[in-house]
DNA sequence: TGAATATATGAATATGTGTTCATTTGTCAA
DNA sequence: TTGACAAATGAACACATATTCATATATTCA
């Protein structure tokens, strides 16, 4: 009953505006695509773009917004830095979403 | 263990594409105050834009999108025109993303 | 130290988008 | 039919943003 109260209850304008942010993260599909591939595990910058035949600095730029965002963590490891999602409810955002387009 | 499986396997492009085009539509705080408005029930354009202090063109332009994104169903009485959320993952999706902001 | 590799960053550009203003369309009642 | 009200629409503008290119930073190894 707790979680239905939440919902019922408008948020401060300023919780909306982080809401909307970070709705807007999820709204861009580059972003989408580097959060399917983290879904195996964590992966290397290049090792992202190459499996997206993006430019490296495409995903870096992207893996920033990401990472402002707190849905991945970062770990170096030599000349590597590897990324992985950092977030419980990532997958669970998305599969709400694709519920909603494959209706 | 059917859901585990559609979230591994990776959509197609096109499928992310819509999965990133139904997210933009979260990802703007106008909009989102306008589904919290609609939470309650249905409302006619002017009772949203009265309750949200914002111009009538404004939420007219806004609605379209939660149209087009069948976010929300239209029925007319008269002169109005009332509006209500017309899918259920909304409030899920919603709330999902206030679990993260609110961490 | 210097070369090679991996990643990040900044500037520039093109494209997308939210709001406003003015106007149009649709409905009802006199 | 005319006037009043409700909602939708289109053009214009300002602003945000994704990508590219060039470059900087960081790390390893010879």
């Amino acid at each position: 009953m707790e979680e239905k109260l939440t919902m019922s209850v408008v948020p401060d304008l300023e919780v909306l505006f982080e809401l909307a942010d970070l709705f807007k993260v999820f709204g861009d599909s580059t972003r989408l695509r580097v959060m399917y591939a983290l879904f195996d595990g964590e992966l290397s910058v290049t090792a992202i773009a190459d499996s997206l035949g993006m430019e490296q600095s495409t995903i870096s730029h992207q893996l920033r917004v990401l990472r402002q965002n707190k849905l991945v963590r970062v770990r170096r490891e030599g000349k590597q830095i590897y990324y992985a999602l950092d977030d419980e409810h990532v997958e669970k955002i998305i599969q709400m979403g694709l519920d909603h387009v494959l209706e």
